[in-house]
DNA sequence: GTGCGATGTATCGGTCCGATACATCGTGGT
DNA sequence: ACCACGATGTATCGGACCGATACATCGCAC
């Protein structure tokens, strides 16, 4: 998941690892608590060793009227290859289990503005699936087992049962607004080359949150 | 997490790999997934080199009408020793920032009729004044930064605020009622040993739920 | 009698986290 | 003039947990 994240943030732009860990953390802030270096630095030097990232010389274009501390210490600037594109397109795309689980899924649809809209419907409609089989376990539980257990851990299965309901909810609101074509796709103003799709209308004046 | 997990189990029957399995699915199914053999096997081996757990005969007293099978195949039941349950006494009354986490919560509330309610209200605190936290993020994030950020990711943090602020709801009701003694504690029915504390009158007829 | 799904134990590689270490930059205080 | 401190920045190590996989047996239905 951190190796397609990090290909959609630097399609956006060039950067080097702790502004990328700051991106990643406000881009995914309701997905997860922060990321950590252990994991981001390792998966650089993988993502460089196999061609889809490079390192870029400093000073990316922008901000050009300080040129004279070219190179700010050690600071090491990734970009993007032709290769990571290809790469990002086929991760963004694909439908395995994991797509579908809470971390896989946020992700994913933290990315949906470089998709079409095919892509995320199915997505939309495997998390709902998995979604739904979770409530269903849950009721369950609730139904079948709940003698055997404590209030405390009812009153958990409860909570997270809910949670279940509302999230199902939430994705059925998406789903339709793909389906109606009022998807809030707002196309990024990024360093272009996503697929950008359709017509997108005002986002829905509806807001509901996800938290997995 | 899992070996607070398991150390409980434990305390309410000895049990063998896969039944430990089926049943911490179904008590933590509200927090995560389904915990895995990769991790549960090794970590039992741990635990019973570390003493907390042995392996019991077949057999465990219950359903004594079918001797005749006895130690069928394979199987090894396992059950937790004094210094295991020393140890989880330890564990769920511990306050670290991993306490306070979407899967040490939930494995701490699951246990919470283990514990008693200053305990109980320690954690309950800890993880709201976490959520809020995260609250706060995202408000920050919605608030500064929303012009740079495309619909979808709008979206994502819409919904994930949403989420905590209902999870700061219920965590202020359930705190509520531990101060009153309203407790959704049924003082578990299991092998004894809890510390099962002061009077706990019918759980509480709000429900909302969790889903970290 | 035989095939198949549930029961059951076990290992391996991989991903990610948390702690830790270390160095530099810019700013404010004294 | 000095320096302390917080933000910036890169890097590694051990550990927790997952997903895939392998393998064997039990009990039941056909």
């Amino acid at each position: 998941m951190l190796e397609l994240a990090i290909l959609g943030l630097l399609q956006e732009a060039p950067m080097h690892g702790y502004e990328l860990r700051k991106e990643l953390t406000a881009k995914l802030g309701a997905i997860r608590a922060a990321i950590s270096y252990g994991s981001l630095y390792p998966t650089l030097r993988r993502l460089q060793a196999a061609g889809l990232i490079t390192e870029a010389d400093e000073t990316p274009a922008t901000d050009p009227e300080v040129p004279a501390l070219t190179s700010r210490r050690g600071r090491v600037v990734y970009k993007i290859t032709a290769e990571g594109k290809e790469r990002f397109a086929e991760l963004i795309g694909q439908a395995g289990p994991e797509t579908y689980d809470d971390t896989g899924f946020g992700v994913h649809f933290a990315f949906f503005a470089r998709t079409d809209r095919a892509t995320r419907l199915r997505i939309l409609e495997g998390r709902r699936r998995k979604v739904e089989e979770r409530r269903e376990g849950l009721r369950d539980v609730l139904g079948r087992a709940a003698e055997r257990l404590d209030a405390y851990t009812l009153e958990l299965q409860r909570h997270g049962l809910e949670a279940c309901e509302r999230e199902v909810r939430w994705l059925e609101e998406l789903i339709a607004n793909e389906r109606s074509g009022r998807a809030p796709a707002a196309p990024h103003t990024g360093t272009a080359g996503g697929p950008r799709d359709d017509t997108s209308p005002p986002p829905p004046g509806e807001s509901r949150t996800e938290r997995p």
